[in-house]
DNA sequence: CGGGTTTGACCCGCGC
DNA sequence: GCGCGGGTCAAACCCG
């Protein structure tokens, strides 16, 4: 700083002298704005008043007042609205926060006032000083030609905002079209599958009408779509047809046992439902004693005598199952009279902590919604495994049943389907014993449970399930989880084979689609299958009743994980 | 007394 | 044909 450099510090005092007081309001954070190079010299205060002017015409070099000037000018905050004058087109000019400010003010969006002080009016810091006879006229014109760029500039603000507006709405029109293309790719996603569907459907049934003329075959309805009254209709009917037309079935030989000898009041009371089935098992017709029930055993660790499913139950049995200690007990649904559904309930022998319940056959009534969850698990579970049960005698499965082996496709899991004669089961298993490394039978309780069933089920471990902290309340629901999960996630080691009623819910067809299109190894894993299946045949042909053949999907085979 | 449980008997399918 | 084992029945019993 040498002597002709006044300073940065403009006494406002002096200020007042030499700008005239209608100034004041255009000198203020805008006219002097000025570039801090000035200089403040006395001889040089006409081209300081040029390059103050060309500054602030062009604003190429703003000058923040911030912190200059403290307090705010009632006559500046009043002239500044209708000033519009200080926005020069440069571009610099947003460089600065306070300039953008300054313009965003003179544009009417802020309200911010920079320049306070009335008594000062301007504090630039600089050094300034003026003439008062300083040319009015010159700062009149800059003030002009301020005004001309701030309106241009707020017509290219005007203009931009437009163009802005403009694409925000071209943009909302390109999400509206997205949208729009989402949701009519998914009706035809839903649309092709429902298709498809129904297309397995026919073929489902092309094949069970088949067999029915071969193999007559008797299934308690599990399949959730049908409405539970029309299950035991079917049961009712076929049952009573048998039942009295039968001839000289099995079934009529115990009529008339029971007309002839001790069991005359058995007879007169109404059939129950139990006596429909035994009739069903006592009838002459090969293929209804093969296959009588598709069952749903859970195996979870509970203390209690029973898991609680939210049914009513009763006990109407009790028997000393070979093998086992623990004596199993038979119940029936009582939630009202003539309900088919029965479990049977028995600790396993080398684990006395899990429990085995088996559930066999279909409410045919309205259930609490305490009861849905263990209801829907073992109705879902029955139906997948009645889309993988027996088909014929020759044990070979058809590809609707691969399909089927395929909507389930990771298979380290807790779900086993042995559709073994004469009851084809699946079983839950959601106890926390860790998988077996083969996947198959070789826990000794397993084991147990399997043959005490006759079942020559696989069992396999659930991954995490860990069922004894869980109150036994909760079990239905955690069961139904898992289920549902091992549905759509996990494999099933199936047992058996035989068409059947394959997909009944769309996402089981969404997930096959999943598993053939994004799984690079499901071809050789179908090729597995079927070898598998090949051999499997083979080696049962001719082996009568012994009809287990068993198809594993292994996780290792095709599921990566 | 009504409902649930127990328990011995019975029936039936299956394997030998 | 016989024995075994699973499944069921119903009288007896128990309990609230």
């Amino acid at each position: 700083m040498d002597i002709g450099w006044s300073g940065l510090t403009l006494d406002s005092s002096s200020l007042d002298l030499v700008i005239p007081k209608r100034f004041k309001k255009n000198y203020t954070h805008r006219r002097l704005s000025t570039p801090l190079t000035m200089s403040t010299t006395g001889d040089d205060v006409d081209d300081n008043k040029t390059k103050i002017s060309n500054a602030a015409r062009d604003f190429r070099f703003p000058v923040s007042l911030s912190g200059i000037c403290d307090r705010q000018d009632n006559d500046i905050s009043s002239g500044v609205a209708g000033e519009n004058d200080c926005a020069v087109p440069g571009e610099d000019f947003f460089s600065d926060e306070k300039s953008r400010v300054c313009y965003l003010e003179d544009a009417g969006f802020c309200v911010k006032k920079e320049v306070q002080d009335d008594r000062t009016d301007v504090h630039t810091g600089l050094n300034l000083r003026t003439r008062s006879d300083q040319s009015v006229t010159d700062d009149e014109e800059s003030y002009e030609m301020e005004d001309k760029c701030a309106k241009n500039e707020s017509i290219k603000l005007q203009d931009e905002l437009k163009k802005v507006t403009i694409e925000n709405q071209k943009l909302r029109e390109l999400l509206t079209q997205a949208s729009n293309s989402y949701t009519s790719l998914q009706m035809h996603i839903v649309s092709l599958m429902q298709q498809q569907q129904k297309q397995q459907n026919k073929a489902i049934e092309a094949t069970e009408n088949h067999e029915e003329t071969i193999v007559p075959r008797q299934f308690l309805d599990l399949v959730p779509s049908r409405a539970p009254g029309e299950a035991e209709d079917v049961s009712n009917s076929s049952t009573e047809d048998r039942t009295r037309s039968g001839g000289s079935s099995a079934a009529e030989r115990r009529n008339n046992e029971v007309r002839d000898g001790k069991r005359l009041g058995r007879e007169e009371s109404p059939e129950t439902e139990s006596n429909k089935v035994q009739k069903v098992n006592n009838s002459d017709q090969p293929g209804e004693a093969i296959m009588r029930k598709a069952r749903v055993s859970v195996r979870a660790r509970s203390e209690a005598p029973m898991i609680s499913d939210g049914c009513q139950w009763r006990k109407y049995g009790q028997k000393m199952a070979k093998g086992n200690p623990c004596p199993r007990a038979y119940y029936r649904c009582t939630m009202i009279t003539g309900c088919p559904v029965r479990k049977q309930v028995q600790r396993c022998a080398e684990d006395r902590s899990i429990l085995i319940t088996t559930y066999e056959g279909n409410h045919n009534h309205p259930l609490p919604p305490a009861a849905v969850a263990m209801a829907s698990t073992t109705t879902a579970a029955a139906n997948m495994l009645l889309s993988g049960s027996m088909s014929s005698h020759d044990g070979m499965m058809n590809p609707t049943n691969l399909l089927a082996r395929a909507v389930l496709p990771c298979s380290t899991s807790m779900a086993t389907i042995s559709a073994s004669a004469p009851f084809p089961t699946v079983t839950l298993d959601l106890t926390h014993s860790p998988p077996s490394p083969n996947g198959s039978n070789s826990s000794p309780s397993t084991a147990a449970a399997n043959n005490n069933n006759h079942h020559n089920s696989l069992i396999q471990r659930p991954q995490q399930q860990q069922m004894t902290n869980i109150p036994p309340s909760m079990l239905p629901h955690v069961i139904g989880q898992a289920l549902y999960n091992q549905s759509k996630f996990s494999g099933l080691q199936f047992s058996g084979c035989s068409p059947s009623a394959a997909f009944s819910q769309p996402h089981a067809v969404a997930n096959t689609i999943t598993a053939l299109t994004t799984d690079p190894n499901f071809t050789a894993a179908l090729a597995a299958v079927i070898t598998s299946m090949i051999n499997g045949s083979k080696h049962h042909e001719g082996k009568g009743n012994d009809r287990t053949v068993l198809y594993k999907l292994r996780r290792t085979e095709y599921c990566k994980e």
